[in-house]
DNA sequence: TTACGATCCGGACCGAGGTCCGCTTAATTT
DNA sequence: AAATTAAGCGGACCTCGGTCCGGATCGTAA
């Protein structure tokens, strides 16, 4: 009745924080209870699922990850599919969630400045822009995910991000309702906003960065006077 | 070959501007050209489809606006729904039009501190509160339309009201990127964020407005210390 | 009034997401 | 090793959004 568990498909739950922990420790906190815990065929088809979808994707773009595609190219029934993911965001989601987890671990615990060692405020500059590069470079592949805006904000790995910014915010501006100006600030990177301001409106990426170094700034009444 | 024009579906495109122009006519310019002037047959049944749509809701919520069943409703092919407003996203925004004219018309023309007369940082902050809780009156109405994140930047009525921002924001804070900033302000009143935030984190709407105050404060650098 | 052409209409048709349920198989227990 | 059971599997089936094209209709012009 326990199976090997591993390939979790969300990422681990990040507790709320009143205080700066930035251990790297809570990556692994947590993941014993909520994970089904797989079963042997189970684990293996959602493997071979996984890595057909992230090789339909290199062939097609992300209009070709059918539901039934992915399952012909894993030869795995159709409803296997749906078991293990839920639906096509949850399979969408599952091929971000290594990213996620790359740039969780390196904000939790990587180098400065990202990571912990420097100060708070650079800390948030450097998140901006680490998420902003990162989800263009996979742009397509978070707009296809990101469908349906019930679950958008409530997604582990948004949450872990936005609770990130939020911890950051309360050692910076302490007097400011830190967890509507989190969501606020992790809203102005919104993949859809990037593509729309990057393909649409054809801003160079330099400018959203530097975008989202002055909202920084004016948001948290750090601004050098021009 | 011309026929009479009433009922359209898309906002009239609202002209780029540098300079305060806030001038009620303009709701009435540039409807011309690319207004198609529907066939009287095809206007009648516009409307129908319009009223069916919104019966349908009334009485089902918005999940049971299904084309077929609009359609149904106002016995006339599927077909027909699809040629008028080109999928289930135009027909939403359509149903939208109405309030998104009204409010455009308010802070275009109508009186303070919406409208023009009063100072541009006032005329934002109470945009931001109008926008805020006409989106929760229909917020429902609102997700549904927005799925699909390519043309959630780009219709006119959106545009329109990014511009406005852009206008405001040149008078107050000339030397920033308000391009940028007013695409950043308006994503932050997202119905998709306001639902979170209402229904998911149980956030009054006194804290979203009060957020959006401190948020254009902020951007602004027009915070009164604390 | 009649003829003409552009526009529109309708519903059959298709593809893809999602559900369901009887059958199979893996892990556990005796 | 055999029995038990919970979990997984597969693919038929449904719904709904979206497309297409032959035929009907409207507005116009002669």
């Amino acid at each position: 009745m326990l199976y090997a568990c591993f390939m979790s498909s969300a990422l681990p739950p990040f507790p709320p924080s009143q205080e700066p922990l930035d251990i790297p420790q809570l990556l692994e906190v947590g993941m014993g209870p909520e994970e089904p815990c797989l079963r042997a065929d189970a684990a293996r088809n959602r493997a071979r699922l996984l890595e057909a979808a992230a090789r339909l994707i290199a062939e097609h773009g992300v209009a070709g990850v059918t539901m039934e595609a992915v399952a012909a190219a894993a030869q795995v029934g159709k409803g296997t599919v749906f078991r293990r993911f839920g639906d096509r965001t949850g399979l969408l989601m599952a091929l971000l969630d290594h990213s996620d987890r790359k740039l969780q671990a390196d904000f939790l615990g990587g180098p400065p400045p990202l990571g912990p060692g420097a100060l708070p405020l650079e800390r948030l500059r450097a998140f901006g822009v680490a998420v902003l590069y990162r989800r263009v470079e996979q742009l397509d592949l978070h707009l296809a995910a990101q469908m349906e805006p019930t679950r958008r904000f409530s997604h582990p790995a948004v949450t872990a991000l936005r609770t990130h910014i939020a911890m950051l915010l309360r050692q910076i501006v302490p007097e400011a309702d830190c967890e509507l100006l989190s969501q606020t600030l992790l809203n102005s990177l919104d993949p859809a906003l990037i593509h729309h301001q990057t393909r649409q409106c054809g801003m160079p990426m330099e400018r959203l960065e530097s975008g989202w170094i002055d909202l920084v700034a004016r948001v948290t009444g750090t601004r050098a006077p021009d």
